[in-house]
DNA sequence: CCTTGAACCTGCGGGC
DNA sequence: TGCCCGCAGGTTCAAG
């Protein structure tokens, strides 16, 4: 469910409630995902306070008093879930984490593509899973320049070069779908024709992210963030499952396409193709979604 | 290096 | 009703 509006709304969500709160049980239910958890995990968990909560891509790292961090990473259907009611067990609760105040912070995963990690004070930037990622999409380094930069050798199409957390973090299908249509720029499109629209995108990419947080995310199958809440940012979506339904802009039905094994909505008539490889670009259509 | 496709899992909805 | 297929918010390999 995770991109990152989603992982935000869950941080900000968990934050007041866990800040400052010890780890008094650990309990792993289920400890086989795709990538296991570590298997000292309760031992490094327990007994320790959590001063902070950060997020760091589409990953979330719940700060301890040691200066370790657990790292947490939602995968395609995970979610926390914190409670201060007696917790029924549910299937695919996989990891319980009892608190000092009787609540417990549960986390959730039917397809085990999720990542529970803890790593040591100091050893984020060697860290494995964060070592390789891009900028965040929302801060000054993910510049016009940068972009530029980054885009120039990309010969594959923009759709699925925005989801490469190498390139940008946080961007996942529904983003990348709807940042394009915010800006004009056909999917399909090489990566290295886009550099002209450098700016477009990164204001759209913003745009769009910044629109999600503010309905709490997207709850597309089951995603609730850590009070048990859905967003309701697939309200609003413009493109994104809404194949055959006609474009917010201009009434042309949207279409989908599959690129790199994922599904790609786009409105054919808002999202043109340049035809003129080499030169410049033909206006893009700048219509604004209502919404 | 860049790109694509398969793999990893479970659940759900559609078609027959 | 039941079965089979395809598809779902992501990441990581292997291979071209």
């Amino acid at each position: 469910m995770p991109e990152l509006p989603e992982v935000e709304t869950t941080r900000r969500s968990l934050l007041p409630g866990l800040k400052g709160r010890t780890i008094t049980q650990v309990e792993l239910k289920r400890a086989d995902l795709r990538i296991p958890f570590p298997k000292d995990l309760a031992k490094r968990l327990t007994g320790r306070s959590i001063t902070d909560i950060r997020r760091r891509a589409k990953y979330l790292l719940f700060v301890l008093d040691n200066g370790d961090s657990m790292l947490a990473h939602l995968g395609m259907s995970g979610s926390f879930l914190l409670t201060a009611k007696k917790h029924t067990l549910r299937t695919h609760d996989h990891l319980l984490i009892a608190l000092d105040n009787g609540h417990m912070l549960v986390f959730h995963d039917p397809r085990r593509f999720g990542l529970i990690d803890v790593i040591k004070k100091g050893g984020e930037s060697s860290n494995a899973f964060l070592a390789h990622l891009g900028p965040e999409p929302l801060d000054k380094s993910f510049s016009s320049a940068y972009l530029k930069k980054a885009l120039e050798k990309r010969k594959g199409p923009i759709k699925p070069t925005l989801m490469d957390q190498r390139l940008v973090v946080g961007v996942g299908n529904i983003y990348a779908s709807e940042s394009l249509f915010l800006c004009g720029i056909h999917p399909t499109t090489p990566a290295h024709e886009t550099l002209q629209h450098a700016d477009a995108m990164i204001a759209a990419i913003r745009k769009s992210l910044n629109a999600a947080l503010k309905s709490g995310g997207s709850t597309l199958r089951d995603f609730t963030h850590g009070e048990g809440v859905t967003g309701y940012f697939q309200h609003h979506f413009n493109v994104y499952e809404r194949e055959g339904e006609p474009c917010v802009a201009c009434g042309t039905e949207i279409e989908m396409i599959t690129q790199a094994g994922r599904s790609t909505y786009f409105c054919p008539h808002c999202q043109k193709r340049s035809r003129d490889k080499s030169g410049k670009q033909k206006k893009l259509r700048g219509e604004k979604a209502k919404n």
